[in-house]
DNA sequence: AGTTGACCTTACAACCATGGTAAGGTTTAA
DNA sequence: TTAAACCTTACCATGGTTGTAAGGTCAACT
């Protein structure tokens, strides 16, 4: 018996807002779900654990488009793991390289920042780093 | 004798493109340039030495609402530096915060990523993960 | 039956910083 | 004079999410 609930059900269950859960369907990334006579959206069993899904894909950073691409894998029993992890992988390679950003701005704004008084002096050595000629 | 450019010189000299220059024009980040007689812009020295100041602000991840305050602070000779430091401090914690949460998806992902072959076998830890009840 | 409140629908705008395009005016150099 | 390289404004798109507005539906209570 498959329990069919309405979008905002399914958007308390699986932690994702009835305006995303629209939004995926809009974009391709879920199927368009059945509706009642009066229209409303209906989803079953499958459904949520494919929002469930989505949910801890997002989480992880993954971009809309790359999870298309898993929940593609995930409904795909030809799939080969090579695919997937090459996914992943890339998506670690992204997140490493925004770590290294986030990290080289926090050193050079530490280093400022621990040049600063903080006081009530106007003279401030993180102003005079940002207006600097060099870089 | 201020040197006056036009926007795609000070483009060029200053590493920020005409497009943007204008867009901080216009969400009042910059005061209005004046023009030529044809309705070009003009750019001076201090002019230019702001937009630089604008893009080191950027590079650092700074907002532009955060570098519309910082050049305020740069420009008012009654500033306290307390205030520019306390801006600094408030984006270093914003900076420490994105690299948790993305140390947290790296360690989460990379695990998942270990535990699968990558080969042309359908099974798929990566999946299994994204699939879990649990979370 | 009627009303109320909680739900659902679509369609639109906004966010942020940036890039792109289009249609047109200006300047400079050949 | 013409061509190239500039400039102008005014749009649209990105990505993921939220907000709002104007309306239809459903269930429960009076």
């Amino acid at each position: 018996m498959d329990t069919l609930v309405t979008i905002g059900k399914a958007a308390s269950l699986t932690g994702i807002s009835a305006k995303m859960i629209r939004y995926y369907e809009d974009i391709g990334v879920l199927k368009k779900a059945s509706r009642t006579e009066a229209g409303y959206r209906l989803y079953n069993q499958t459904q949520l654990q494919q929002l469930g899904f989505i949910r801890r894909s997002r989480n992880l950073g993954f971009s809309m488009a790359e999870i298309q691409s898993l929940l593609k894998f995930w409904l795909d029993s030809d799939r080969e793991s090579r695919q997937v992890k090459q996914l992943a992988q890339n998506h670690l390679q992204d997140i490493n390289e925004k770590i290294l950003a986030l990290e080289k701005m926090k050193t050079v704004l530490q280093e400022l920042a621990d040049k600063c008084d903080g006081d009530d002096n106007a003279k401030c050595p993180i102003l005079e780093g940002l207006a600097e000629f060099s870089s």
